[in-house]
DNA sequence: CCCATATTTGGTCATATTGCCAAATAACGA
DNA sequence: TCGTTATTTGGCAATATGACCAAATATGGG
């Protein structure tokens, strides 16, 4: 049972927040970290070298498109992918920066 | 001869450019309706709903970008897909709008 | 219960985005 | 060359974004 793809306004919004979710150099670097394993917000706060509540709205953004869940155990919150096939768009996107 | 991928800050500032340039409804649809082929600046305008000025400030975001090509010929200005795969995103966007 | 630690939330400020309109530019045809 | 059409550019106003700091909110240990 596939999803049926429709194409109201509302579909196209929905999309661009999962894409613009993506399109920060922050954002994108929090992905690409989290593809290599489940990482606490502390951890990925020394990633992105980034003020530790900078990074937790940018994981609130992540989580929100539906690109990473989180997970509180005990005192640290991780975060991890939801939905790997996120990863596939490096390729795609290196490729359209190759290209130009 | 495969690129390699690197991963400087600039890199990622590159490959969040072109993820943001998809963040956008009225830039996801563009790219929507140039996967059925060419076309030129007046039509589009009409798929969008919006000022010509605006969408061809879009399209300019998706040009640079890396995303689409523009081609003049006479009065009007063909824009198309530059690199397909981007096309491959809208599976995986949905993917993760039905997960969520 | 009190303290330390991890994270989120709220506020503020500077900057970026996006829409419209008007004007500039380019190309064609009469 | 003049007028028409297609597109881009510049400018403006409203709104959104992203950074920081300070304060609020868990949670676990002693």
């Amino acid at each position: 049972m596939q999803p049926i793809r429709t194409d109201t306004a509302e579909d196209f919004a929905r999309r661009a927040q999962v894409m613009k979710a993506l399109g920060h150099p922050s954002r994108l670097r929090l992905v690409d970290e989290l593809s290599r394993g489940e990482r606490c917000v502390c951890d990925l706060t020394q990633v992105i070298g980034h003020d530790m509540s900078t990074v937790s709205k940018h994981l609130r953004v992540l989580r929100k498109a539906g690109i990473v869940v989180d997970d509180k155990r005990g005192l640290q919150v991780f975060y991890r992918l939801k939905v790997p096939c996120v990863l596939n768009f490096f390729h795609c996107v290196d490729a359209v920066l190759d290209a130009r």
